[in-house]
RNA sequence: GCCGAGGUAGCCCAAGGGCAGAGGCGGCUGCCUUAAAAGCAGCUCCAGUGUGGGUUCGACUCCCACCCUCGGCACCA
């Protein structure tokens, strides 16, 4: 303590003595609290808790932040999913939750084995390197994580089980090997997903994708099509993620109806979503592909160099022309009879609806653009109309520009001439029914999931090939098929397949035949992620994937934090995973996420921050300048959860102050204390009481709503009320108890300095396992309120009145004011009361 | 083209029928200091809420149309 003088007037607000005015230094307060957390644990749930169903009566919330890829260090936008979740989880673990709140890192993927082709790393070592580092940070930052679930799906004892769930969707039919026309990047040297395909490019390489055919593993998504379309309704996701899952999945109702080649050789079935435009059907396409034209065309060298030049093509190029090629018959119609010439063309698809059409020009754009092109008939079949039903301008087929796709009524349709086109459609389809002619249909846009992946760093599709058998399935009791250890990234082509021993050192298990080879395609890293979430129930569990008592009462996730770059991908696939499981009996859930936030970008400058634009930010470098809190503090102060954070428009300075002056406050109470000086007067701790009582009810309300930022602005607003109040160097236990409630409702952002401070204060314990501060609720009813006095909606004076004043009161307190009674000239012909509001007259004249 | 989200002060952003301003940044002045930094105190006069209509006693807030910005989807028959 300072040496003060017996005759010296105390100073009470300045602090003499360097050891009391120590600056705050996040350097020296965190790391140790960080250590302590890390090395015992702190976080982790005991693991009975996560092997067994979790007891309602603990409140158990299972809060989920999806786990880094191990690329390198964390970067801005991890930081900011991982403070946005963990203040979350702090949060309710201070409102009585047992919080689920696990780690693990999605480990297989290209950047290692590009790291071990292009610089002879050791993909594993890579890996593993780069999540120590992030490992490190997370833990500098705070982050209460559960160390205790760790997994890495590039370990075997993880892989081990999605070698497993790929098994289990094969018995049940739901993964198969078929042929298609998939994607192929030429720069990673790989097939990918439809998912993984942007704009006709590779996700990750940027490459134009060609179409090639190829046999591939699929999982069968489409199996849950309609479900994972209905489902959407009863989980509370941001609706454009739900959107844009709809749009993927893409449901259409209409109909296949059946057409005959002219010569009755072929049936060919088409899918229309407008039936009741046949009548204006007046020519036929099929895919370039189609099986009826390649058996048809199979001797013509002509349409052999077409599918040649058709099948060089990306998605890109074909989607900037119409080309044709006429095919040498025709088709009927089979409602006019009328003979249709064929083509074929590649704005038809293959694989979508029967990869054949009936094209209609005057009511669809690209059969329209095509038929211009190729000079066919443009047949008026519709008339249109207002949305009400009134007859508009006919259309002219020799002047139309382009299709006409609104409402109207039928015209040169036969029968149906004068329907409605809604009625049309459905008369169409059931005409076609009773005719046989046709059917109802149901169709989608989403596609079976290809996951096989021509690459090494990933898991094992856990099947051999035997030449007598055809594909047998690796036994459950020889899991998992291990990656080699030796694989060599320099050889052209997939090192798994050029490996000396991995392919061919195999016998068949079935029938023990040495005539056989190893799949040596590995399983896209989205079926790694696909189940993870099961998995953090027993990480180190050898026995089974993951206890399925446990799962049917952890699941679905609570909340699950990331980005809305996995709007889609991820989380379609957890979803169909989840519903497959659930229908073999593993799992008792319809969906793995309930609850979905997705946080905004880091940008910089309204620009992406990247190496090569010189914009790049890193959570490590804050950290080394102003220290963990700052950071946090300042990514949840910058905006709310979901709107993005430019990062040139952010202070961390100003945070940082912010802190400090916590830090510096709680100090000075802490001497006054030591020093036994005055208490603030009996007006100023009323006033702060007040003050307290309405940041907890506040910041409360801003906590349960995750509007971080406005929460950490009311946390601003007290720490103003404080420092107002010991403004003439005095404290006092209403000041100490500001503080503490400061520091608790603080605990959730910054929750080092809430710690160090809360135990400098005299608590053994941790501020982390306080209970959420509740606010005492009568401190906040004051006896008189000030009202609003408006004249015709226009402010014109304020006045007291008692809280909770009838009309009349209020009333004759606004005629008092005299700003007010100068706007009373007219009649008064109405008076609006809002009760401790305001009070309106209605003036007219 | 379709579907989202958003346009509020010099800047970032609050307010979701009832006083346009919670909080921060930046700026200015003063105190403290040999000085600077930090800290503290005070000030920040200028927006009427993208534009045009409508509903209402009253609209940033609800409705309609349009403009701009940012995302997502897009030859899916």
């Amino acid at each position: 303590m300072s040496e003060v003088s017996a005759t010296t007037e105390p100073a009470p607000s300045t602090p003499v003595d360097g050891a009391e005015t120590q600056r705050y230094d996040p350097h020296a307060i965190e790391p140790p609290i960080a250590r302590a957390w890390t090395e015992q644990r702190t976080y982790s749930l005991p693991a009975e808790l996560r092997t067994s169903p979790p007891d309602p009566a603990q409140s158990p919330y299972y809060a989920l932040t999806m786990f880094p890829y191990p690329s390198g260090d964390l970067h801005m936008g991890h930081a900011e999913i991982f403070t946005i979740h963990d203040c979350l989880v702090r949060h309710l673990r201070m409102t009585g939750h047992r919080v689920l709140n696990p780690i693990g890192w999605d480990a297989f993927g290209l950047p290692a084995e590009n790291a071990a082709r292009n610089r002879g790393a050791d993909p594993r070592a890579w890996t593993y390197a780069n999540i120590d580092e992030q490992r490190s940070t997370i833990q500098r930052l705070g982050y209460s994580f559960d160390w205790d679930t760790v997994l890495y799906t590039c370990d075997p004892a993880y892989y081990r089980w999605t070698q497993w769930l790929f098994l289990k969707l094969y018995r049940a039919g739901l993964a198969y090997r078929g042929e298609a026309l998939v994607n192929w990047d030429p720069v990673d040297q790989t097939v990918l997903a439809n998912e993984q395909v942007v704009d006709g490019r590779g996700e990750r390489s940027g490459a134009v994708v060609q179409r090639v055919p190829r046999t591939q593993w699929f999982f069968r998504i489409t199996d849950y099509a309609d479900e994972l379309l209905d489902d959407l309704d009863t989980i509370d996701w941001p609706e454009r993620v739900k959107n844009a899952q709809r749009a993927w999945i893409g449901r259409s109702e209409g109909a296949e109806i059946v057409f005959h080649t002219a010569d009755g050789d072929d049936e060919i079935v088409v899918y229309t979503t407008r039936p009741d435009t046949i009548f204006g059907a007046t020519y036929f396409v099929f895919a370039p592909e189609h099986p009826v034209v390649t058996r048809r065309m199979a001797d013509d060298p002509d349409y052999d160099a077409f599918l040649e030049a058709v099948s060089r093509r990306s998605d890109v190029e074909r989607q900037a022309g119409k080309d044709g090629y006429r095919l040498p018959f025709d088709v009927l119609n089979p409602f006019t009879g009328e003979s249709i010439p064929a083509y074929a063309a590649d704005y038809v698809l293959m694989d979508y609806g029967t990869g054949a059409i009936m094209a209609v020009p005057v009511g669809d754009q690209r059969d329209f653009e095509f038929a211009r092109q190729h000079d066919l008939e443009i047949r008026v079949i519709i008339h249109p109309t207002s949305e009400d039903g009134d007859l508009l301008e006919p259309l002219d087929a020799d002047t139309m520009t382009e299709a006409y796709v609104g409402p109207g009524v039928m015209v040169n349709s036969g029968a149906y001439d004068g329907l409605p086109w809604e009625e049309a459609k459905q008369r169409i389809t059931a005409d076609c029914a009773s005719k046989g002619w046709g059917t109802p249909k149901v169709n989608y846009r989403l596609r079976d999931w290809l996951i096989s992946r021509q690459r090494s760093w990933g898991a094992p599709i856990p099947i051999v090939h035997c030449a007598d058998c055809g594909e047998v399935p690796v036994p459950l009791d020889q899991l998992p098929v291990e990656l080699p250890e030796d694989l060599d990234f320099q050889v052209q082509g997939s090192p798994l397949d050029q490996h000396p021993t991995f392919k061919h050192d195999v016998s068949c298990p079935q029938c023990g035949s040495g005539d056989a080879t190893r799949d040596v395609d590995t399983m896209d890293t989205f079926v790694d992620s696909s189940w993870y979430y099961l998995r953090y129930l027993s990480p180190d569990d050898d026995t089974r994937s993951w206890p399925v008592d446990a799962a049917g009462g952890w699941l679905p996730v609570d909340q699950y934090t990331g980005g809305v770059e996995h709007a889609v991908l991820h989380l379609l696939y957890s979803r169909f995973v989840v519903k497959a499981m659930r229908d073999r009996g593993h799992v008792d859930a319809d969906e793995p996420f309930q609850r979905l936030l997705n946080q905004g970008q880091v940008i910089m400058d309204g620009a992406s921050m990247s190496k090569s634009k010189g914009n790049l930010v890193v959570p490590g470098e804050v950290y080394e300048t102003y220290g963990a809190d700052t950071l946090r503090a300042t990514m949840l102060f910058a905006s709310a959860p979901e709107d993005d954070i430019d990062w040139a428009d952010v202070s961390t300075t100003g945070i940082n102050k912010w802190l400090a002056r916590i830090w510096r406050l709680t100090l000075e109470q802490i001497n006054r204390e030591a020093a036994g000086d005055p208490a603030i007067d009996a007006d100023a701790a009323a006033e702060l009481e007040h003050a307290t009582a309405r940041a907890v009810v506040d910041a409360s309300a801003d906590f349960d709503a995750r509007k971080y930022n406005t929460a950490i602005a009311k946390l601003m607003t007290l720490t103003n009320a404080v420092l107002d109040a010991t403004r003439e160097g005095r404290g006092g236990p209403v000041v100490r108890s500001a503080l503490e409630t400061l520091l608790t409702l603080l605990a959730p952002v910054a929750p080092f300095l809430t710690e160090e401070l809360w135990h400098r204060l005299g608590h053994p314990d941790s501020v982390h396992d306080q209970p959420w501060p509740q606010a005492d609720t009568t401190l906040l009813v004051t006896d008189h309120v000030e009202i609003v006095v408006q004249v015709n909606g226009k402010l014109r004076g304020k006045v007291r009145v008692p809280a909770g004043a009838d009309q009349q009161t209020a009333e004759a307190a606004a005629r008092a004011d005299d700003r007010v009674a100068g706007h009373l000239d007219g009649d008064v012909v109405k008076v609006v009361h809002v009760p401790d509001k305001l009070v309106n007259f209605v003036v007219k004249g």
